[in-house]
DNA sequence: CAATAAACGAGACGGTACGTCCCGTCTTCAG
DNA sequence: CTGAAGACGGGACGTACCGTCTCGTTTATTG
């Protein structure tokens, strides 16, 4: 009796060993233990397939890069409810509640040196990169448009708005902690730059038109 | 009675030792070479004293590391007047204007792949880290501080205002543009932040106590 | 028609990974044939990596120190013969025999240098010392204890001789020419020193006790 | 009017250039103790410079290479009664002597290491060897040889003998213990190889012919 | 007693080799 | 036939010394 089906698929992915087999739970638990550890810097493949007692034979066959272990280690940490977040009644609710539970996401789990892992190992390898740019943050800023797209409902945005520079303001204020480590990523931090973000788009009723031409350039 | 005369000498000065030596601006161009030509990621050590024409060990003995490189090339592709900036009239002329010269230099001169290396390179050795922060962050950011000095002057600031949280929105917009690559960093860039950040500080009247007590906690 | 051939190579057995592979014979051969073009100063290990058309790092994989490749090098060229040389009938031309058969191959091959740079670089690092004693020349001592033990048996030693010192004095001879090249290590040198050994146990009959004791010490 | 020249100096500073100079002094100093501190492989230029508080260009004015500096080490503590030894009556009473003599300055003093690192140090510099063989060897077998002359003088050696290969028979034991460090250089060893050379010597009463055609070949 | 020349300290410099880490690929062999 | 194990070529790291060099400062001798 075959309990492993070959797995022969047309389209290639997908992990032939079914998913959540042993090997990936291994290496993703060792890739987590490493950054939550030794930071991202220390996590090199060869001592997660170490650690996951793997070969790194074994690593490089399912995942293409170190970017690619980190997103999957970043996707078991999140949770659900962090993803389809209910409607809390106004834009700037919607962001707070979003920013954060992601901070919180990034203070206290692996989540954090995870994606600085990311950024950082997309900037040595810009094949690595474009995996990064289109399988991750793509997906992350859809997030966030989720969140204007309900405010633009509920007609809290002026005409023409385009939120793709909100989203990098955001984003970036992120980042720049997450990198440099000069201040802690708590709520606060959450609440001041989502209300910066919020007023700046209130307060902006007959720069629309500017806006939108300012903003068209971005992506 | 002058006892140390002028030493005339046969050979007029060759070459200062030390700082602003040959080798010095041999290793600074070498290294801006690079970073234009082939991004952050293929700086080496070894690279920038092969094409310096340079003995790898002079290299270490004049810069502890990549970042302190990259920290000097950033500098000398600083114009002074980037850092001496005159008063503007306002807050936001005074932040549109830096920004604008800033990202001109990130996207014009080797400066955007120095700082992008700078960044990389930190999150792999917290030795350099910690150079970066304290030699090349801390200045950069006094240089934000004193748009916001000029404004309180002028009483555009609420009471009780910080300026550290709208520093780090601004700086972390611009890195999460200038490591994403996933859209320019152009002067429309720099107005829209600008603007974001100038209105979301207007239009929060009478939240400054509440800005004091979630932003005292940011530096 | 098969469309998954068994793989059909032009090289149809390149290298057996482990011992005696192909990169094992090719660091020996570069090493031996350095040994005797450059002499053993001149051997580095970047140097054998090289020219065996092998990484730095596969040399280190195999070979903890210098002192471990040459001993591998000296080895492969000692012919069996000569560890396991038949009885010449007396202890004088049992010694010749070996003697004679050592300093030929350390003339004529590149064990000469092999063995000076062995001694070299034993000084330098203690912790090669240490294997190349234990590995190398105690081994090496067994073999002339033999032409003692068989000596022994035939009654042609004093009662309580002590063969250590005579090993020391006929390995000493060697080395010292062998170091100092001032004069050639050939089968007339062999012949003297052997004859002088030889002659000074014969010649000592009643100091057996003395020998004793004064031999007591060594080893 | 200084009639008599000053020379009051709170530093006597008898004679500060060339030889014999506190320079000179210090050098030979700082190499004796890191021999016996930390042994021959220890010893740098850099690091004898350092602990002699004298630049580095200082050692290489005076001493072409490092054996130049362990040759005066030694010479600095060869007594000189080691030398000019008296007449003990017999060969081997004066060998042991000797030898005695030589084997505790190498037991007790920087010499042993300062031998080392000659020997040692030639087998990686051509230039530095010639230098030690001539100015150093050549000089410590004309000690050797007196004895031998004093023993023909005497008739206790057979007609035709050749001391050249006694000679090196006792300096190459002596170096193969010190630089194997396997057993110790102590007066029961000395004793053992001139009693063995000795008798070597005494009961080959015939063999002096022989002896003649097989030793000329030396030196 | 000034000028000269040497020794000197200080240390920059080009260079070689070291031994290590990790990369991503390739080979072999066991199940 | 496929996988795990790990050998492999390779690039870069940061360090230790090498021996040479330049430079400016004493120090001793000499004109």
């Amino acid at each position: 009796v075959p309990p492993a089906k070959p797995r022969l698929r047309a389209t290639p992915r997908l992990r032939p060993l079914g998913p959540h087999s042993r090997t990936e739970r291994a290496v993703l638990k060792a890739a987590a233990d490493l950054l939550v550890a030794k930071g991202a810097a220390a996590v090199t493949i060869e001592k997660i397939a170490a650690r996951a007692k793997v070969a790194k034979t074994t690593v490089y066959r399912w995942w293409p890069s170190k970017i690619a272990i980190f997103m999957d280690v970043f996707e078991q940490l999140a949770p659900k409810r962090l993803i389809r977040f209910p409607d809390q009644g106004s834009l700037e609710a919607d962001l707070r509640h979003v920013l954060r539970g992601l901070l919180r996401l990034l203070r206290t789990t692996a989540a954090g040196s995870a994606l600085a892992g990311m950024i950082t190992e997309a900037q040595l390898d810009p094949q690595a990169a474009a995996s990064f740019r289109e399988a991750f943050i793509a997906r992350g800023r859809v997030l966030g448009r989720r969140a204007f797209d309900r405010a633009k409902r509920r007609g809290e945005l002026p005409a023409g708005f385009d939120a793709e520079v909100a989203i990098d303001m955001l984003s970036g204020a992120i980042w720049y902690r997450l990198l440099l480590g000069h201040a802690p990523l708590d709520d606060s931090y959450a609440d001041s730059i989502v209300r910066v973000v919020a007023a700046g788009i209130r307060s902006a009723p007959e720069s629309g038109a500017r806006a939108r031409l300012a903003l068209g350039s971005s992506s």
